[in-house]
DNA sequence: ACCTGAACACCGTTCAAGT
DNA sequence: ACCTGAACACCGTTCAAGT
């Protein structure tokens, strides 16, 4: 690995933005996976040394928490007539087909961490909705949203391992906790 | 981190063995953690240069791979003629219970690799064996082995979140789970 | 404000020795 | 066979500069 050194004098500017840098991360992300995705190999990237990414980003831990919520961002959430069983079913399946993309960084980051960004609210919000129509509301909401969201991460984070398979099992595992969750 | 250098000569013997590194392996593992846990940190632990390691343990993974089948030694297998829904609740649960001793053992190795050593193999079988006398056998038990063990690592890594409502929330699902795999 | 240089305190792993 | 010394190729992050 060559290490070029950026061309740069101290002071001189390279034209950095929070989005560039968040562009980048995602981009070296899908390229190099996360175990490619340091900090000194996005300034790299970039071209820049690696203490300048943060003067846009607080930590690698934020960088990442932004990446995820990014990815999140594509999840496509069921129309508002929709109905509240079959909605249910579609976006957590939208949210697992999302989320397969990147297992590693859902293992090593959603799990340890937990997602509160933007989009992950905007889900949480369309869930609570949906469960609220099918007559689901209160504390027994907020329990289905939470064994919603922790079977769906978790089977997102083995994704790597046998995923056709795996995907079966999500659907069918999903009917079951959904038949549980509207007939309680 | 006073780093001590090794009171030894080359060629002088330590007394390291396989079940050495392993047992100092774990007591790190629950007095600083998984990111407290490094090949070099246990070198320092075991008074030896970290390369020693490499002796009695092929790489940082496989060493892992040891502590977490070592862990799963402690969930208890329900006896041969227990009642077989009632038995994969509790073994799944006991399951739950030993996990979340160590979440991010979890989130970032037995997500990321699963788990093929001695004792995975073991409750994988006790589970195959109470799905078969609750009629459950072939394809739907495989499928439904899938679905308890994803499930349950899945929570068990989401643990250092909300404990307490968390592992009421994991009862709830599990039932839901059993009940529709049960009743297919 | 935005960048570089240099440094700090780490990693996992390998290779050539020494007994 | 089991260990050390030294090295390789990395990490994330901070601090003091420079414009």
């Amino acid at each position: 690995m060559t290490t070029v050194p950026p061309a740069r004098s101290p002071g001189q500017r390279a034209g950095l933005t929070h989005e560039r840098v968040l562009a980048a991360a995602r981009e070296l992300l899908s390229e190099a996976g996360v175990d490619g995705l340091s900090m000194r190999s996005l300034a790299r990237c970039l071209q820049v040394s690696p203490n300048a990414l943060y003067s846009h980003v607080e930590n690698k831990l934020a960088l990442i928490d932004e990446v995820l919520d990014d990815l999140l961002a594509e999840v496509e959430v069921p129309p508002a007539g929709a109905d509240p069983a079959a909605g249910l079913h579609q976006l957590m399946a939208s949210t697992y087909r999302t989320l397969i993309a990147h297992p590693e960084l859902v293992s090593v980051y959603l799990m340890r961490q937990g997602a509160r960004g933007a989009n992950a609210q905007r889900l949480g919000d369309a869930v609570t909705g949906l469960l609220a129509r099918a007559g689901v509301a209160g504390a027994p909401a907020r329990e289905a949203l939470r064994v919603l969201i922790v079977y769906t991460i978790g089977f997102a984070a083995f994704a790597p391992r046998d995923d056709r398979e795996l995907t079966g099992s999500f659907d069918a595992g999903l009917r079951w906790l959904l038949a549980g969750i509207v007939s309680s």
